[in-house]
DNA sequence: ATATAATATAGAGTGAACTCTATGTCAAGA
DNA sequence: TCTTGACATAGAGTTCACTCTATATTATAT
């Protein structure tokens, strides 16, 4: 199953211009037609997938890139994909416990309002 | 305890055009002296290592405007700035959640890539 | 056959959050 | 006193990740 930009776009909820704006950043290369629209495959459905996870947890553009060329080198770079992953994730896990960290600081300080607006009222 | 803005620069690794550029955006407002330089306070530091905390969880300058707005407006505004961080609380918490779900399944792409790995290895 | 809608490219514009430049002022040390 | 360095303002420039515009081409429905 084939799909034009459009439907891509629908599909994937990117919009047109993201789509085509990943293609020049060389993230994704979707094959074209005789009339030169492009055509986007099932492969390419799972592969922005796989980008939007990696955006999600906040992987910028450009190593994305890095990755998408790994990729698209074929089999013997599968070490140094898995490698770069796993360096993400040990970010991401690190930026998960400074989260958690910020939000118990954030949450005394919730408290202490609770206790100060308690104060105020029962003055 | 006061500090210049180049003494309240290194404290806070802040760099001088970002603290003036905050103070632009109305998070910060030093006293100033005779001589019409800023004067930093204690105070002063203990917010900005709020701000920080706040940044630090992804809420954008224009809420921790709001924020400061309401500060500045003194004691009756406590229950609106609970409000707020109990609602950035939960923004917070929705974002961890989301992130370590992502790092499970960039574990198991991980572990795809490590039985990938060795079933061409040993081929 | 023609009008309309979707697509193509190249490049400009946007918003967030800085970051830097130009120009001017002022305080302190040699 | 003179010079150096930190500070002041206003506004321009940067980076990221889109997002939109202008213009041209192509496919499809009437």
């Amino acid at each position: 199953m084939e799909y034009t930009i459009g439907e891509f776009s629908k599909l994937t909820n990117l919009g047109i211009h993201t789509l085509r704006y990943y293609e020049h950043e060389g993230l994704l290369t979707p094959e074209r037609n005789s009339g030169n629209r492009r055509r986007y495959s099932e492969k390419d459905l799972v592969w922005v997938m796989f980008i939007k996870r990696l955006k999600d947890t906040g992987m910028p553009i450009k190593q994305i890139q890095h990755y998408a060329k790994l990729r698209a080198a074929g089999d013997s770079t599968l070490p140094d994909r898995m490698e770069l992953l796993a360096a993400h994730k040990n970010t991401l896990c690190m930026q998960i416990r400074q989260l958690q960290e910020n939000m118990e600081k954030l949450d005394s300080k919730i408290e202490f309002y609770r206790m100060e607006i308690e104060r105020i009222a029962k003055k």
